[in-house]
DNA sequence: AAGATAAGGATGTCATTACAACATGACACC
DNA sequence: GGTGTCATGTTGTAATGACATCCTTATCTT
């Protein structure tokens, strides 16, 4: 049997702005988006279908069409040929992104902080360069972080930056986190490539992140490349499982 | 200063099929990837420009625009207005697919195998009906199952399948992995929620996975939906994380 | 020498059109 | 009753054209 198609009643596509400088498949896509989330579009019912959408909307189908395949990238949506768009059962979640655990955690209002514990130059170790691309032995900026959510250790992080970042703002690294500093430098990160893995905690790490000796981490390595494709960051981080963990949406293309 | 600029010659391309079933996109996607996999686009380089690509091999703008884009999705390129399309450093690595661990292992000569250690119909406890948007107590399959490679343990797999899969085939199951079953039905697994996290193994997950206990582990709990966005799979996995981590790239949109 | 301006080249956005491929349901046929 | 066929509706693929936006480089001006 068919699903229920739903039809968004015009009023809700007001907000489309033809002479700004927001795209418009953008702005459609978080139309649709707060929809879903809202709960006007309800999970498992059917979207109205292309043609008769940029119809109403007065836009083009490919419009249209970049606008939905946004969101079944993010895994709120399925399309089937011949038979239309439909919503993702499922309560909808915030994947990961490009960000920072320090955005991630100011966005959960978890009132986070940062305690600088190492921030200085030093010579690239093997693993390093490798992962930065560049020769063992290179200058590189060391630092590592512990990182506080209430004032409760979530996660120590060591992280390496090439030569160019030598004379990094470290108090603001503090205050506002790595990539926020970096954001502001002109740096936009584009590709991020993580391994997530899980093993028993030092005894260091242990009584930095306050839990008992032997416990389970669960770690992280990451290798951040900017926009020209140059890596600008390895971090190895660990976290303490019981408050942080990884959410990843997969979506079959 | 500009990077090389790197032209592939003409005959890279006559690979291309007009008259076949797969699309251009996906032909040039192909040929592309291959080209930076083995190092004919080194990393750095720049690639041709879209309008002269797209002239040279009688391809319409949009067709190479959707296939560069996927590269990008996939991480392998980065591009920037007004400069040009450039192949991202860093060793590609294949990220998280929609697969599953048995696919995984399998396409990396592991030899896997599956030891099934319970499969009955039970009934939906709180959480798992919540994961399969389904009332509790209503019928489900539960599969506990130990995955093998070259004979080691590697983990450890809990799922439950909704009221519609009861009868599922379990030899099948336990020779081809669940995924492989399900396709033959016709499912076919569009979206997944994965959440990963860590912890110490319990006793009974320690021996199984033959670590010691107080081990820690690499837990996984994955909803999956199929193309009508309905919830087909809840699992709960664990993985001895000295032989198992995942992978994920990210790419800002 | 430093800053402003202009030109060129690249990707980003958007509209229009056409046909192909697939799923479903209705209906005739055997 | 089962099977095949066709019409219909939907998404998928592809070509073409136009203009916008951004970055770099060169050039001109101060």
């Amino acid at each position: 049997m068919q699903p229920e198609e739903t039809i968004l009643p015009l009023s809700a596509f007001m907000a489309l702005d033809r002479t700004g400088p927001v795209p418009l498949y953008f702005q459609l896509t978080q139309i649709l988006e707060r929809a879903i989330r809202e709960g006007e579009l309800p999970a498992g019912s059917r979207l109205e279908n292309e043609v008769s959408l940029g119809n109403r909307l007065g836009l083009s189908r490919p419009t249209i069409r970049r606008a939905i395949q946004d969101l079944v990238d993010k895994g709120l949506l399925v399309r089937r040929r011949g038979i239309g768009t439909q919503v993702v059962h499922g309560q909808v979640t915030r994947g990961l992104e490009l960000t920072s655990l320090f955005d991630d955690l100011q966005r959960s209002r978890q009132n986070p902080s940062t305690e600088m514990i190492t921030c200085e130059p030093t010579e690239a170790s093997a693993a390093v360069a490798e992962h930065l691309a560049i020769t063992e032995g290179d200058p590189v900026l060391h630092l590592y972080r512990l990182r506080l959510a209430d004032r409760v250790p979530v996660a120590l992080m060591e992280n390496w930056l090439p030569e160019s970042f030598l004379a990094l703002d470290t108090d603001a690294v503090a205050a506002h986190g790595l990539y926020q500093v970096l954001r502001t430098q002109g740096v936009t990160m584009r590709v991020a490539k993580q391994r997530i893995g899980a093993r028993k905690a030092t005894p260091n790490e242990a009584d930095r992140l306050n839990v008992e000796r032997g416990s389970a981490v669960l770690t992280m390595d990451r290798t951040a490349f900017d926009n020209s494709g140059k890596a600008v960051e390895f971090g190895r981080h660990c976290y303490r499982p019981d408050l942080y963990s990884f959410e990843v949406t997969l979506v079959e293309k």
